[in-house]
DNA sequence: AATATACTCTAGTAATGTGGTAGGATTAGC
DNA sequence: GCTAATCCTACCACATTACTAGAGTATATT
């Protein structure tokens, strides 16, 4: 399982924000942990994420909670699962900027490569907003 | 990182029993594993799972060692990661023939669902003989 | 027949990652 | 000042991964 529960939270949660606010009150932990049946104290972290990851702001205090900082058609699903996972790439050798030394002469790093590039592809085709109004 | 050591060291097997294979001599466990640099005792595990998924047999006792059962271009890559790592599936209720109830109604199934097909879509398009012989 | 080589099977184990729990500090509305 | 809410960091149980280990079985060669 390449998405664990953390990359499904944060999806979820996310998609559970765009639905249930209202406009003017931020979405609290508590009302998402309920609805999502996520335990409150491992949600926090959760969703610590996604605001290092800038697509929420906080709003401390009573009658605070969470807001989207832009518009959630512009938020892609690969920025979400990479703010919560760290990478989805299928193995280390293609994760990112450290690609494998030897990759030139690796007659598997070809296979993995593409397996990383059509996961991407996926995940980069899609916004929040897509997966929110069944565009998908 | 979806492919763990087991998937991984089990296509280099292969590919290594491909490329070393005399056409008279199995080949042993020994050679690979010096060639590869991967631990003996590691890659019986691994080799034995590649025995039972149908792509190697074995010849005991001195001079023995492993074949393959068939042609390297009738052995998918998508089988071989099967046989080593259970399965490929992004998250569990994409998982083979135990789909999610709930799928129906879940807004992030169809996601998870693209991203798995995506994944097999590739592995499922090449052959061991298209790694051996870099026609991919 | 003896020996060495090589596969077979099963158990154990250290390290790592996952999926949490826990507690207290900070901030802001009322 | 009380309460509701986020913030921060430490801790922990469990499962999985990546091996190691050892005893057993088969067979080619001498």
């Amino acid at each position: 399982m390449m998405i664990s529960t953390k990359g499904r939270y944060a999806l979820s949660t996310l998609i559970d924000i765009a639905q249930n606010y209202d406009g003017v009150t931020p979405v609290s932990i508590k009302e998402i942990s309920e609805r999502q049946g996520i335990s409150l104290k491992y949600l926090e972290q959760i969703i610590a994420l996604m605001v290092k990851g800038g697509f929420l702001k906080s709003i401390r205090g009573a009658k605070g909670g969470y807001l989207f900082t832009r518009s959630i058609s512009d938020i892609k699903i690969g920025d979400i699962l990479d703010a919560a996972e760290g990478t989805l790439a299928p193995v280390e050798c293609v994760s990112g900027s450290n690609t494998c030394s030897k990759s030139a002469s690796c007659p598997t790093f070809p296979l993995y490569k593409q397996i990383d590039d059509a996961i991407y592809n996926v995940v980069n085709k899609y916004t929040l907003d897509d997966l929110v109004n069944d565009k998908i």
